[in-house]
Order: structure tokens, then sequence, then C-alpha cells
DNA sequence: ACAATCACAAATATATCAATGATAAAATAA
DNA sequence: TTATTTTATCATTGATATATTTGTGATTGT
């Protein structure tokens, strides 16, 4: 019973905020990791390949060179289980695209008791499937081989990034899209422009609520075909926005 | 047992009210905390930066900066506990949704007893699990069961803030819903206009009685196939209203 | 090109009041 | 006592003024 794992596992932790690392650091320590600290990508990096941690938590938005980088550069020598710490949902679809093999990801704001576990488990997976690659898992849910929402007329292609409406292909810009998506992975559900601000624009972003209705605006106009009586992008009045099911 | 925990723990209190904040900082003065307070959301934000209180009692309704905006800021820095306050039952559910960490709520008008008791809880958590974030929404599971409830034929999606009175959907206005809600929500159970008031309108609230009476014949003309005889809605005469059970 | 913000108009919801209608309680007569 | 009428109380309804929310164009910054 005394002596399980006398091994000590090593946590790299890669983020510019102070506040961030300092409560991982913490609570990892807690857990009884070794933890080892880096400000910026650079740093990051050269930590990780010098000293070949046992898994990394990254953030995504770092000085001097970024989380995405640094995550490619890493995986291309070691299969070390990384973590990515992002401050917005609508980017997982990014890294994801992305295929940069991250095991897993988180975002902010995280709660501890979570992030621990899913700590545990990457560096319990890499020990088990040691060095195999299991890149393209993650610990996500099953995420469904068909990347498609389909909700009558509209149609989204999260691979492609693509929005069709009656078959006719519609051009969004990246905002748009991710707002359109975010209604659209729940139809029926109605949001609040807070919860959208929050989800699409980042839980860090504190600018101007309309924004949400110009931005939905905007989308009508390229998807609806009476803007001004909306049929899939539909308002919910004192409450926030919903895609029409059906 | 006798050194316990000399040190003084601190309080920040945020709220425009200053009858409020007076009731608040006696009943935690006599308990031993000490306390700081703000009368406005950018005020008690800096204080909260700086001072790094044990704990925050936060006012959602605040001049120049809304509570949820420094509930949100403040725990992107500090994990500092935060109790929120807030008038209306209705709100709770959009505080909910929104996930920004708060710990604890409280909808006024509190018992001085229960806050007391509230306060003493989330600072032992968080000297507890110091610096974990216990964010008890965030951890939500994927999908949580169907959000419904359902009496007779008055069928109430929560998600949809939609209504069906014998599977047809009716259009009902925030407060028309916020107001069968609460009446769906225990079936059978009389409820007087104060009740409502308080818990729909927010206890701040001292308009006409009648508004309540008005509200009930709105929702009556679209829930009820004939106005003058209600079989979902029911008048309770010298009470107040409540909705039939099956 | 895209995104954010602002200010104002338009749409909609809400509160309030006064009049009317319904019900229960009280008073009165049989 | 019981039945009938009166009175007081409470609820419903319609009309309307007020308040709030949303849509939209213009403007600016990136």
């Amino acid at each position: 019973m005394e002596q399980l794992n006398k091994d000590v596992k090593t946590v790299l932790i890669v983020d510019d905020e102070q506040a961030i690392i300092d409560v991982l650091k913490f609570n990892l320590l807690k857990e009884g990791y070794r933890i080892l600290e880096a400000k910026d990508g650079l740093t990051g990096l050269n930590m990780a390949l010098e000293e070949k941690p046992d898994l990394i938590m990254l953030d995504i938005m770092l000085p001097k060179l970024d989380g995405l980088s640094v995550c490619k550069r890493v995986k291309n020598t070691y299969n070390i289980p990384i973590i990515i710490l992002t401050a917005k949902d609508a980017e997982v679809d990014k890294i994801v695209g992305l295929e940069l093999g991250a095991d897993d990801y988180i975002t902010k704001p995280f709660s501890v008791r979570e992030l621990v576990a899913r700590v545990k488990a990457n560096i319990r997976k890499a020990d088990i499937t040691l060095n195999e690659r299991n890149v393209t898992t993650k610990t996500q849910e099953p995420q469904k081989k068909e990347n498609k929402i389909e909700i009558g007329e509209l149609e989204i292609d999260l691979d492609k990034f693509e929005v069709k409406v009656r078959g006719k292909v519609i051009d969004l810009t990246l905002r748009e899209f991710e707002v359109l998506k975010f209604l659209a992975s729940q139809p029926g559900q109605v949001v609040t422009r807070e919860i959208l601000l929050e989800k699409v624009w980042g839980y860090e972003y504190y600018g101007d609520i309309r924004t949400v209705d110009v931005t939905v605006r905007r989308i009508r106009e390229k998807i609806e075909q009476d803007t001004s009586t909306p049929r899939i992008l539909i308002t919910k009045r004192g409450v926030g926005y919903y895609i029409a099911t059906k």
C-alpha cells in the first residue's frame, strides 16, 4: 500500500497569466505533481524539449510563440500529452481542424476539479499507450464522423466552414459563422446575448451587447429571404435568439 | 482548540443601496468579519482586485458596471468566493446559464441568519479547497434532462421559452411566461398576488397589485378556450391564482 | 473586408387606471 | 329560521400612456 508509484510526474504549464499559473500550480502540486512553468511560447517549447515533462498545459494566446506552434513542434519530436487552454469555445473547432495533435482542450473559465481529472486521465493514458499516438481521439465526446449540422433548409459544414441555405452556398464571415453554428448546435434552445458573447466572443470580452444584434442582422441578411420576418434565426424577445427547429 | 483561526476574514459588499449594505455590515461585523463596501460596480471591481477580500457579496443591478461583469472579471484573476444578490427568482436561471463562476446565490429579501450561514460556508469552503474553482454550474453534464413542465394539457419548455396547450404552441411574452412558469412549477398551490409580484417582478417592485390580474388575463386569453371559465389558470377568490392539477 | 460601437427609429411589451362585472357577506324582511 | 335584497369586496376587462427591447444605418477602427 505504501510505495505505489514513487515516480513523480512532471507537468509543464505554459501561460502568460500569473494568476492562472498559480491556480494550476497550487492544485497540481497538491496532487503530487512536479511543476515547471513558462510564461511565453519560446521558453515553453525549450523547456518541453529539454525536460520532457509528462504533460503540458498550453495556453493558446502566448507571447513570442503561439500555443498552436508550440504544440505542433513538441508533438513533432515527442508524444507528450498536451492539454490546450482556450478562452473561446468557438476556438476549439479551429484547433481540432488543425489536427496538430493536442490531446485535450479545456475552455476558460475552467473548474479545477475537472482540470485535475483531465490531467490525471491524460497522464494515465499516455502511460498505457506509451508512445502510441492517440492523436485524433482526443478526450472529446464521440465526435461524430458526420461533421455537419442540418436543420430544415439550413446546412452547416463544420469542416469546410461552409453554410448552405436551400442548397445555395452562403458566404459568412468567421464571426457570423460562429454565431450561427453555436445557435444551430442546439436548435430551438433560446440563447441569451450574454451567453453568445461568452461562447463566441470569449469570456474575456466585455464589449457592447448590441454587437450580437448587429451580427445577427448580418447573418439574416445573408440567410433569410425576408429579413423583416426571419424564418431561421428567430428573436425571442426579452431573452435572446434561437434557430427554428424543422 | 484555542487558537483556531486568528486571522480576520474580509468581506467586500457591493450594493448601491445603503440600507442593504448597512444590514449586511452590521451582521457580519458582529460575526467578526472585516467589511469593505462599494456602491458601484467599478469601485467594487477595483477594491476586489486591490484588497483581495476573502469573500464578495455582489448585487446584480449596479451603476457603472453591472454585477455579472464584476463577477466575471474578478473570477478571471482571483478565485474569491462570490455570493450574488438578486431581486428576482427568475433572474437566477439567467445567471446560472452564464456559468460565470459565482459560488452562491441569494435572492432578496434574504434572512440574515441564512446569509451569515452562507458567508461562513463559502469562506470555509474556499479555505479548504483553496484556489479551486468550485464552479457549481460549470461541471454541467452534457444535456441535462428534458427541461419541461407538463400539467394536463399544459406543456412548458423551459429551454425554448415555449408554451404548448393541447399541442399547440402559444406565444407568450416574457412576463407572461414567467408568471405561468412560476405557477406551473407548483401546480395546485394557490399563490397570492404579492408573492407573484415578489418572485416574478422582484421584491423591489412596488407597483399596482392589479398588474398581476392583468397579466393573468392576458395569459388566459392565450391559453384558455373560454376566458370566462378558466380551466388551467384558476382564480382562488380572496387569495390568488393557481394552476389546476390535471 | 470585417468588426465594433453608437444613436435613433420602430416594434413590442408592460404598467396603470377606470369602468364593469361577479361574488360573498351582511342586513333585512318574510 | 329561511329567503331576499343590499352592500362591500374583489376580479376582470378595455383603453391608454409609458417603458423597454430590438432593428438598422452611419461611423469608425482594425
